[in-house]
DNA sequence: CACTATATCTTGATCACCAAGATATGGTGG
DNA sequence: CCACCATATCTTGGTGATCAAGATATAGTG
């Protein structure tokens, strides 16, 4: 699972949103970093609803635009747990063997 | 970055490595779920060594056969602490979204 | 009146990765 | 002694998630 498909899974664990909606709360989410493109976010939408990971919710009209509701599926959820577990996993491998300051001193001998 | 060439960078975090050791290491981080194909690794390595975040260190042969090792650069530390921070926070927002147990329980109202 | 924000979706291209195989040496089991 | 597995390198062809860019439409703002 790459980076956006992890944030929209995510950005739908506490509730239903519209494409939009993601768009912005992945953006907060990382802080500003992602930001999200239509052509990931439908796409993404549509594979994660073909693998039942998430599912289409309600349709709502605000000011003449219509929203497109999407909800985080009991499987999609555990993807999620699974994945985040997996991340967890991998930072503290990385975090082990970069050891606490880094550089070439912390590897070889020094302080001595 | 995608998996496998962030536990590439984490196996050479330590020490410089030769391909095949590349290929066990990483399995080993990953307690056996990643298996570098050759096309990935050998890829990923001339990719890296292209972006300065590996670069070649010695060849030995060793009964015959040759082993070509690698090491990481300060660039690929950095990239490598860099990412392992971006992941960090990505299972902290995820973690919090999920919530202790999961399930509808949990965002609702429940425990009345 | 132009621009920005909100909202959807499509199309074309890139690129990391995967699957599979080619090539070669050395050790092990039958 | 021969097949097989482990070690070790690298190539080729395909897939698929992502990115870049744009199309379409409404409402609010300067």
């Amino acid at each position: 699972m790459r980076e956006p498909t992890f944030l929209i899974l995510t950005a739908l664990a506490d509730e239903a949103r519209h494409g939009y909606g993601l768009i912005t709360e992945v953006s907060r989410l990382s802080e500003g970093r992602v930001a999200l493109k239509p052509g990931t976010l439908y796409g993404a939408l549509d594979r994660l609803a073909d693998e039942g990971l998430v599912a289409r919710d309600r349709e709502e009209v605000v000011d003449g635009r219509l929203r497109r509701y999407y909800r985080i599926t009991p499987d999609g959820e555990r993807a999620l747990r699974a994945e985040t577990d997996r991340m967890r996993r991998h930072v503290a491998a990385a975090t082990a063997k970069l050891g606490p300051i880094g550089g070439a001193t912390q590897a070889g001998v020094s302080f001595a």
